[in-house]
RNA sequence: GGCUGGAUGGCAGAGUGGUCAUGCAGCGGACUGCAACUCCGUGUACGCCGGUUCGAUUCCGACUCCAGCCUCCA
């Protein structure tokens, strides 16, 4: 029985979907004007271990993530690096592709991208205007009126009456009331822009995803995600967008992962204090940061740290250390025990992969001991460990792969490190210990380690 | 100030009204030419103060502290 946290009742509740069997789940994604970071690599990691498990358990998940390719900050970064719009977007888009990739992230079924949805968009902004939901302002700019709309705070629990005293209020507003947001700007000369009722403009930022959420999902749909900033104002606008124009629930399960934080506060792009998904892949293996990232409830804060790292290392070598000792069976069929059941259990509540993974550490515990002693179920352990961690995507790697890794600048190769070996091992036969010693501590220096099995020495790399 | 969430052993991080989370690190032992891997053993952890209870880290209330959102940010 599959429970999720429900941003909107602040609870845990059992999830029901619209259509037996199926689950059709839209994700806020990037704005592309710059590599994404590790705050977003949480968001794609998460999301993504959460529709691996759900087809895995046999639902029929339909997940969109949008892309944001046109805004003030992609508009200014063009102009800034003297290229256009469609130049920058299509560079961030492949890197943010490539970054997804390494980290194992599957692509969404759609990807639907803002200015490939004008027309829906503008349908939708002319909808609201027709319901009286909105506005055209003297300025070209088409706002949303968020008075009119009466259940508006609903999910983030804000009241109007308090947004009103809180708002701030620009000079020259065209809006009637501060609250109101905008769903079609007026374009600036040399802007993007698309012909519009309203005038030259580009969209608004909430509407594009009540455009694109109906286009590609419908009216009701059953999971909303995104990330930890996004709750309010943009999907407390959104369920205002789609609900005051469709006539119905917008989405039924609000989602929304927590923070990653540098020391003692968030990492964004305002602060400054955020690391590219990118830069990390340099130092660490993609599989050691979707673990790091896996290790932590998906809804709790999470300390980014080079130890936090250095420890999903650790772990992982544990894991490919048991896989590297016994060939996997094709199957786990046949085993007797309560694994399965227990991964399944901690997943089925809110996704709880840190529990999930201490099933399978002790899954591994089992592995090795059935090696060690020789048990005839190792095998099906070991497939049973690759079948649970795959569904989360990990462990999709060779041992091999994983613990040899691949050599950075200035490290040895791997044939030179087999040729050291060689030499080791002739010594070792010679019972010439003190040059075998030597030999290791030389690739100890290296980084190197070695491991002298029954079936002769395997090495892999510290990373 | 308002709205959310949190405070667990050296560190990371789950969970529970009364025997065990789990991982990393540490210590002792086994294995090994030496190691590594692995195995066995090993830790008076639950912010503070009250209350409920036979019994609370877990339930209730107050307090302190921390984070996120309230402005663009995943």
């Amino acid at each position: 029985m599959l429970h999720i946290y429900n941003t909107l009742t602040n609870s845990k509740t059992l999830f029901t979907p619209i259509e037996p069997g199926k689950i059709r789940m839209y994700v806020c994604g990037v704005t592309v004007y710059d590599f994404c970071h590790i705050g977003h690599a949480r968001v794609m990691v998460a999301f993504d271990v959460i529709t691996r498990y759900l087809r895995a358990r046999g639902w029929n998940v339909d997940y969109v993530r949008n892309i944001t390719d046109v805004d003030d900050k992609i508009i200014r970064r063009a102009a800034e690096n003297g290229e256009t719009v469609e130049q920058l977007t299509e560079r961030m888009i492949a890197a943010m592709h490539e970054d997804e990739s390494r980290l194992n992230v599957l692509r969404p079924d759609q990807e639907p991208r803002a200015t490939a949805h004008i027309g829906d968009i503008i349908d939708m902004v002319s909808t609201l205007i027709d319901k009286g939901f909105a506005y055209a302002a003297d300025n070209g700019d088409v706002y949303y009126r968020v008075e009119k709309f009466e259940s508006y705070g609903r999910l983030t629990n804000k009241v109007i009456e308090d947004l009103r005293s809180g708002a701030r209020v620009e000079v020259g507003e065209a809006k009637e009331s501060p609250l109101d947001f905008v769903l079609w700007k007026a374009a600036k000369a040399g802007e993007v822009s698309w012909e519009s009722p309203w005038g030259a403009g580009r969209p608004g930022w909430h509407i594009e995803c009540s455009a694109m959420s109906k286009c590609c999902l419908g009216d009701s749909f059953d999971i909303h995600g995104g990330g930890p900033d996004l709750p309010f104002p943009h999907h407390e606008n959104e369920i205002a967008q789609s609900e005051a124009a469709n006539g119905c629930t917008y989405a039924n399960f609000w989602m929304h992962a927590g923070p990653v934080r540098m020391g003692k506060e968030k990492m964004s792009k305002s602060l400054g204090n955020f690391f590219t998904i990118r830069e990390v892949l340099k130092h660490y293996n993609a599989e050691v940061v979707r673990y790091f990232l896996a290790s932590v409830h998906y809804r709790s804060y999470i300390d980014y740290s080079q130890d936090g790292l250095k420890e999903a290392q650790s772990a992982l070598e544990r894991f490919y250390q048991a896989l590297a000792s016994v060939e996997a069976a094709e199957t786990s069929e046949g085993l007797d025990n309560d694994f399965e059941s227990r991964f399944f259990e901690a997943m089925d509540d809110d996704f709880n992969t840190p529990r999930a993974l201490a099933v399978l550490f002790e899954l591994v515990s089992e592995l090795n001991k059935s090696v060690r002693e020789g048990h005839a179920d190792a095998p099906a352990l070991a497939a049973q460990l690759k079948q649970l961690a795959g569904m989360i995507g990990l462990l999709e790697q060779s041992p091999r792969a994983f613990l040899q890794g691949e050599a950075g600048e200035g490290d040895l190769t791997s044939d030179e490190v087999e040729a050291l070996i060689e030499q080791r091992n002739q010594a070792r036969k010679d019972k010439d210990f003190a040059e075998a010693d030597r030999v290791r501590d030389l690739l100890a220096e290296k980084g190197i380690v070695l491991k002298d099995g029954r079936e002769g020495t395997s090495w892999y790399r510290e990373q």
